[in-house]
DNA sequence: GATGAATGAGCCTTCATTCAT
DNA sequence: GATGAATGAAGGCTCATTCAT
């Protein structure tokens, strides 16, 4: 990797970690400055186009985090139901990590998003929650065709709820600064999986 | 109500809708100007602190929009269990809203609290969220007491569960711009109630 | 007087402490509510022409506070020598005073004038302070023709000298919060006239 | 000198003529941007944290200047007494100064910083006055221990007198526009320092 | 590749003033 | 005589961005 690349990527990971904590919005290219140590034109050179361009690519990279952390997982838990759970306690891995900070990326720049309307974030986080939405529903989808989730279990709904009540999940902890709200969740999440879900 | 007071009124209204939907950073005095017609100074005539005093004001008027559809809904509908199903409802109906559009205003301002940590709103927010959970969970323990709900049932997991996935289900619809992903929650959280809540 | 007058002579009371105190383009017309207890209106029903006029009233009337306590204390003291010592000492009091804080008003509005050339106080200011220099000069005058002042002295040097190192000593103490700066002017200016201006 | 510094010092050469001309409070940064021909963030650029530093590096720079005068006169002038009289003579080249017009920097700002007590300009012009004051007494006192001043002549005070009567004539010259009240002021210290203080 | 000087639109806020009540 | 709602210009400041070096 060229120098040059090795300082793009610089910029995307600490611009990754501010923006997850401050906002796409919040956060200013003067914030990224003083995270990278770059000066305006340092970061322009890599980003020609400005903030946004930037902002994708933090975004990326940080979608990339939490999916790579999901692959790697399911390396090793390969039952359905064993899935689904370890889906949830990423998102606990998520929340307490030192290398992103700030929670879920995608909840986060998604609540941003809806605000700004023609934003090419909005495009972006729709396709990423669409990945995470589509891994629970294909998790289930495979489970039953497997007979590891009872049959009659709708997919489409899973996978909504178990989205859903994460993110939200996410959203208390970090509002009271206490994990017990995600771990609640997580408790029931489980609970019900393995008496409800799993075949 | 003298003139003043229902300007003052108008202009949290206005200010909320606005709030609600671009952010309470996100949006300008600029466009609070725009919505209500008055000039600057007819608007710091009333919020004389500034940005920050119309941001509770309005805040303070969203939340009280929602507390008051529960507490209407309340009136008729008395069983625990299907206290927790209107619960949920009342989100959709939140969603749709015309009045104040945008979805839940204590989960949006929860995220944008979180960002900037210093912010009054973030005591109120914490607040809000606060009685939204304390609901929840005086529904069930009410229920439970009356005989209405299973006695074994987590009170503070229900409250967790049922906010969390509720307000993750709103983000997710309004980030698709589709209200399947929150009906799909609602959906779940009524067979859940009915088949594992009801006693 | 009036109920009306009453108010007009308050108002103009106040802002001149005010005014002296933070200057004419230091106070908003809000602080000037705020020391009277009036609301926007009751003032401008005073003076229909605003902040100006308002200025203008309330510097004549501080400059009457020190001219009608000058001319009291000459009612007493009638020697030449004496007189001019007297006159320094009424800047004292004036330094020390609780009913028109912030020092002499002339000065004061002579630096703020200065600043704003076209100013209606320009000319106000340069009438006061004429006055100030006119009754030196004619105490130093009137004195010479009646032999209490020795008959060379050039009474207009005399009256730039008190009035500029009176002026600049009330400025010095004012500035360090300590009397002993003008002291020690009064000190000298006692001497001086002692020794080499009374006869 | 790079260009940024080159900049920075045109805009604290520009700024310092306006401010002692208009006051730090009565000159607005559209009159600096007006001044310097830079836009806003040009300003800004360089003055990071806004108007206060500038009045600040400002102040600094016009004090400055007639120090370094007072320094080039004392370096031909080396009698205590000529040394005087030569004080009082670079007060009269400010009021006619081309360069930094507007009279005495040290005497405007003090009046200024009066009527804004927590205001940083304050202890800068304190310590700029206490300078001057400490100039005027250590040629005193400097000039007694060489024999050049009388033993019995009290150092405090004829600093204090010094300083106020020229700032006061120096108001006085500017009020009026008219340079012979300084010049009267001029006219007595001279005499008074070659009557009573040379030895 | 990186620097940092400069731009100019935009933000929040304060102010003096007017006028219907 | 007095109130206070409303105006709109102006203030200080931040920001994303450009570009000569």
């Amino acid at each position: 990797m060229s120098k040059g690349e090795e300082t793009r990527e610089m910029i995307i990971r600490e611009a990754a970690a501010v923006f997850n904590r401050f906002g796409y919005f919040g956060t200013s290219m003067a914030d990224i400055m003083r995270e990278t140590g770059l000066e305006k034109g340092g970061i322009y050179n890599h980003f020609r186009s400005g903030k946004d361009e930037l902002a994708l690519a933090a975004f990326d990279y940080a979608f990339s985090v939490s999916s790579n952390r999901m692959g790697e997982v399911f390396k090793t838990v390969r039952h359905a139901a064993d899935r689904l759970i370890a889906f949830g306690e990423v998102f606990k891995e998520l929340l307490d990590d030192r290398v992103l900070p700030g929670g879920c990326p995608v909840m986060n720049t998604a609540i941003e998003a809806d605000a700004h309307p023609g934003h090419p974030l909005v495009n972006r986080v729709r396709e990423a929650m669409t990945a995470q939405l589509d891994m629970v529903q294909r998790i289930v989808e495979k489970g039953i065709a497997r007979g590891e989730i009872k049959p009659e279990t709708d997919a489409q709904t899973i996978a909504a709820m178990f989205v859903s009540s994460l993110e939200g999940g996410v959203m208390l902890s970090k509002l009271y600064n206490d994990s017990r709200y995600l771990q609640r969740v997580l408790d029931h999440l489980r609970e019900h999986t393995e008496m409800h879900l799993r075949a």
